[in-house]
DNA sequence: CCTAACCTTGACGTTGAGGTAATATTGGCG
DNA sequence: CGCCAATATTACCTCAACGTCAAGGTTAGG
């Protein structure tokens, strides 16, 4: 009951997964994929001659990312866009990292790479602090009426007692 | 340049505020003020006879829990209006508590509002961890290249040192 | 080669959160 | 009073983030 099958020509290989797959597999619907990739929140996966598109598990870890980052966050695309761009960067940089090379161009990448993070750091900085301070704050009202709660049996049982 | 003034007739004094005063103190625009209103996340304010809307401290504070809702958390309005109206809620019983109260009908507003603080509280609890882990996670990544960072200038230092 | 199932691009619809414009009232100083 | 800034209401516009067709190309088993 599918006719789809191995798309695996690009590199041979590799296990690419179609775009209903993908959709199926991850909960995001095809629709959003190519809104995604139009928003440049994804980059254009490779493609079969035909023209459909072939997504490799790098662009499937990158499309949770994204997901993840708008569901848990609820930050607008454009700057999910900026954080997992940085992350590319980031992690481009660690693959490429090599003790070996040449220490000013190292030192560079670096400090962009810090750069970058502190950009990051920054964004999610002020969220959080509300964030966590908002739930401290029910927190304590939770315990104040909890308070109230026990106070209220106690003198119940009490005036349970005075009637006994 | 303002014909505006003293909006005091409701019940005379209270210091009330039309909805172009309270705009320019919030920074929020009279046309988000009456659509705040027309979605409930206000409740509708007094007015004068002309129909001119006049806002009440209370209000404003409202107003003000919505919009730190929004730009800090970025909730949806439909969300901020559950928070706010859970807020309500609680404000109206810490007025209305006396301890001198039918008990078992103090009881179930406690209960109530214990309910829809965690309720609220549910909502925030995973975003918090979520955005927390995030921040975690970016801070250990700056301190990685930091540590990099300091390599880097170590081993160019013994170079140096080697070369003199 | 046929066909079912899958995919493509393109265009239009929808919902959330307001902005903008037009027209009608209102409020209060001179 | 008369004027005119401030408001009210109504209606349409925008932008983001997709949903929903429509019309046709692609893939691969039979």
């Amino acid at each position: 009951m599918a006719h789809k099958r191995n798309a695996k020509d690009v590199a041979d290989d590799e296990a690419y997964l179609q775009i209903g797959e993908v959709a199926e597999r991850t909960g995001v619907t095809q629709r959003t994929l190519r809104f995604y990739e139009e928003k440049g929140l994804l980059k254009p996966p490779t493609r079969m001659e035909g023209g459909f598109r072939l997504y490799s598990e790098a662009d499937i870890r990158r499309l949770e990312r994204v997901r993840h980052l708008q569901q848990l966050l609820g930050f607008p695309l454009a700057q999910i866009k900026e954080m997992v761009e940085a992350d590319e960067v980031k992690m481009q940089l660690r693959a490429e990292y090599r003790p070996e090379a040449e220490a000013s161009e190292k030192k560079a990448q670096i400090l962009k790479a810090i750069e970058v993070t502190e950009r990051q750091l920054e964004l999610i900085g002020e969220k959080a602090t509300a964030i966590v301070d908002m739930q401290a704050k029910l927190e304590e009202r939770l315990s104040t009426f909890h308070g109230w709660l026990t106070d209220l049996e106690a003198s119940s049982k009490s005036t349970a007692k005075a009637k006994v």
